[in-house]
DNA sequence: TAGACGTAGA
DNA sequence: TCTACGTCTA
């Protein structure tokens, strides 16, 4: 007996509810919600095109989240994850950072799946939902490297992710 | 219903026998063969000291296995494994690289793991029983700086690694 | 072959 | 907080 993996695609995932808990990575993996085990931007070929189907803001990037229905996603590469030791290097516009683009373009749907704190000090992954690309900057950071800022905001409709949490508490 | 770590202890472990195989390092902290997820050296506070008990041969440094009953293992640290971008340092006698002075002040069994060629160019972690360390060395790399060699002899009596793998196939 | 928002223990 | 002979995908 061999495990398939779940085929990507977008939108929600059937059984997966807005609020579920996860403690691993390879549980989002398991069940299809975000199918990369370490890199935050999943993304498969749809019609040819690249798309974004999901991201996991585990805090690692400088990403911000300044309301509970927005959400500033960092690009992926140039070393910038927070205690990274290497030279930083410019971004560039490939994989997730790309797919996250075209997904904007083609205005799909993107699951978040946010790292937050849980019973404890324990460090959840829980699912918030439907996020859609709105646009994306491309900056120097503080040590003059390209970087990319994709911000997103919450699909009008969902639960509320606060009241799901403390409903589950 | 939680999972108790299992106790760790010098020696063989009941029930797992040389040439076993397995594919994740995970195993081999479930069983309590290695109980580090990615460090390759394993010890352990025995009545105030720190004795090695397992180490993993993934062959991420250079080590060295003259002849089947020999190991030359690398110490652990100095950023000296194979394809690290960061300066190299002085490895230091901490940690790991002392627990396997110790074991050798103690001439107490270190048990052996070996990443191998498995099937299909599938690598595996094969047990390959107990070893003892006779002495180390401390030299200057090629980059200049510290390193230690750990030699290891395989204890008398034990079946050859090389007879199960070949009994299993 | 290299990159990647991991994970647990010291 | 930092280290560490991992593990998977592209």
């Amino acid at each position: 007996l061999k495990w398939m993996e779940p085929e990507k695609s977008l939108g929600h995932i059937c059984g997966v509810q807005i609020g579920d808990k996860f403690k691993f990575r390879s549980q989002l993996k398991m069940i299809g919600l975000h199918c990369q085990l370490q890199s935050g931007i999943d993304y498969t070929n749809i019609e040819g095109k690249n798309l974004a189907i999901s991201v996991v803001d585990a805090h690692r990037y400088s990403n911000e989240s300044g309301s509970s229905d927005m959400l500033i996603y960092s690009g992926h590469g140039g070393l910038g994850f927070l205690g990274c030791k290497l030279p930083p290097e410019d971004q560039k516009l490939v994989r997730g950072n790309l797919a996250l683009k075209n997904s904007m373009d083609e205005r799909t749907p993107v699951r978040v799946i946010r790292k937050v704190e849980g019973f404890q000090k324990n460090e959840l992954f829980v699912y918030d939902g439907l996020y859609v690309v709105n646009h994306y900057t491309q900056n120097r950071n503080e040590e003059g490297k390209i970087a990319f800022q994709f911000h997103l905001s919450r699909v009008p409709g969902q639960p509320l992710l606060h009241k799901m949490l403390n409903a589950s508490c």
